[in-house]
DNA sequence: ATGGACCCGGTACCCGGGTACCGGGTCAAC
DNA sequence: GTTGACCCGGTACCCGGGTACCGGGTCCAT
């Protein structure tokens, strides 16, 4: 497949291709003899997967561990496993923050049906509550 | 308060306190005779709730919808249940995807301790499946 | 053999979220 | 009254993640 037809069928931008290939995200797919990139089908899927673990808040930088980490052959394993125990941990926090977020915008719209003046702040309440010690650094 | 002691207690710099000023997610303290920024104790709060939000995916201008939300009396009730509701759900949708990416990990992991070769890859696995549906646009 | 659609590499630009630096004012202690 | 720590506004810069534009080559249908 051509640049444009991945491109198209990933729903993503040709220059995104490029830009992946020069981030290392992508390998450096075989090229035609006039220079042209050839690429194996299954880089739809590749990006396809890359976009989705973006909107679950992973990095380029993440997404690129976890495929070299799911490509890398069975003798990779201990790394990787360690790899992904730790994103998985890091999956932990990030999903019971989440639930904390949504359990206090629960209770503000609950609040909203009481009568006005006893309604009470839940989302910033939520601020009192310990950082999630985010064992990645900061952002 | 001046603007180093709350940037101190809050963790952030001094900078993007006036960053965040300037973008609207603070609201302008009152000045000393001056012209020093004389913040009212709670700042240190909301900082705090900024950043928990941030490393839960919020984007700035989400967090300032969030803290109108938390702020706005209770006669802009009615917005507010809307825009809750509609957060609510977008988390949701950000847990499910979180907990599919995490037991694609764990399943790698699992498959780790199998006979390498009969090591499958369930994290391209999920390539498969569905986006999430983001209706909240590209990011 | 020519036009349009595609591709190439390179460079420049955009947005979000900050951070740094500058020249100058303020304030408290000494 | 001077020194050092802080503050002011303004502007410039940085990083991540793309996107656009440029000048030139390729390909193939007519």
């Amino acid at each position: 497949m051509r640049t444009s037809e991945v491109a198209l069928k990933a729903g993503v931008n040709t220059q995104t291709l490029r830009y992946y290939e020069r981030r290392g995200l992508l390998p450096q797919p075989p090229r035609s003899g006039s220079g042209y990139r050839e690429y194996p089908a299954a880089t739809v899927g590749v990006l396809g997967f890359v976009k989705r673990a973006q909107e679950l808040g992973f990095t380029l930088a993440e997404i690129e561990e976890l495929l070299d980490l799911a490509e890398g052959g069975p003798e990779a394993c201990d790394q990787a496993r360690a790899l992904a125990q730790a994103h998985a941990a890091e999956l932990d926090r990030k999903i019971a923050g989440l639930r904390q977020m949504r359990a206090s915008l629960t209770s503000l719209v609950a609040t909203c049906d009481r009568p006005r003046a006893d309604r009470s702040c839940p989302l910033l309440q939520a601020l009192e509550e310990p950082a999630p010690a985010d064992g990645a650094g900061r952002r």
